[in-house]
DNA sequence: GTTGACTCCGTACCGGAATACGGAGATTAG
DNA sequence: CTAATCTCCGTATTCCGGTACGGAGTCAAC
């Protein structure tokens, strides 16, 4: 088993890429085929990839996690060659005005949820849960 | 048209169902493959549908509204037969712990993000733009 | 009594982000 | 050398909550 060490120059197949970054071969495969990382030309043997390959991974890896769909990573991508601080800001502030809807609504249905238990656990047994209940608005 | 005025006890076909509650038809014959709803008898015609019915849908619609999945409607849905408070209650503080998380884990993104634009903001324009060089972490 | 809207039913499709499968060829470990 | 592992490639499937389509039958309004 061979061992890949970030940060060496040397060349890796697909499964040792997919290793080094934490994600499957077949995620790899998927974002070749969205489009999002380019594919190594075909030689006599295995394709090799580059620690390009990795940063390209983990630059997808993070605009996920700040919530961006793959869709909008290939954009950004793109404004990459541009330069386009203007446009990358744009989308910046929609995504932030995205999440702040986001979590306005996740404070009602917390908020809804707390009510509702605290109903539940004042009230007889007897009668029906206000959890349950929820739908009949009495 | 017929007009189906809610508390009037007559029977309904399902488009006018689906009508009085605000949903599309096919996503009541959903419902039942997904067994949230009972199918009415086939009679001679079309088949008929009830107030309980109408009350069925605006269950399950206002639990979606609380983040619960239409499977977790479904346990609901038994747990009203069973009048099973305790696992009702144990069912909303999971939903209410899951939001919580998600609500922070948005927060995490936001500010991420906030703080991306801010630096990118007060930047060179000539400068990679550091929203879209998020990834290189340096 | 015809025309237009509706219902019934099965099946297929949408988006988003993967994951699984299968068979043939390449490579590596022992 | 051989067996195990890996790669390549295409296609299919997953989950979730629906939506769309098509053809035949039914009902209601004028």
């Amino acid at each position: 088993m061979e061992t890949f060490i970030r940060g060496t120059r040397k060349s890796m197949t697909i499964g040792t890429l997919a290793r080094s970054c934490g994600i499957g071969v077949e995620t790899i495969r998927y974002y070749q085929r969205r489009g999002l990382m380019r594919i190594p030309a075909a030689g006599p043997g295995y394709r090799t990839y580059t620690e390009q390959d990795a940063e390209r991974i983990l630059f997808i890896k993070r605009g996920q996690s700040l919530g961006f769909s793959l869709d909008e990573i290939i954009e950004l991508l793109a404004l990459d060659d541009l330069r386009d601080h203007g446009e990358a800001r744009r989308m910046a502030k929609t995504k932030i005005t995205m999440i702040e809807q986001r979590i306005a609504q996740l404070q009602q249905m917390h908020q809804a949820l707390q009510h509702l238990l605290c109903e539940c656990e004042h009230g007889q047994e007897r009668l029906p849960c206000p959890i349950i209940r929820m739908a009949l608005g009495e």
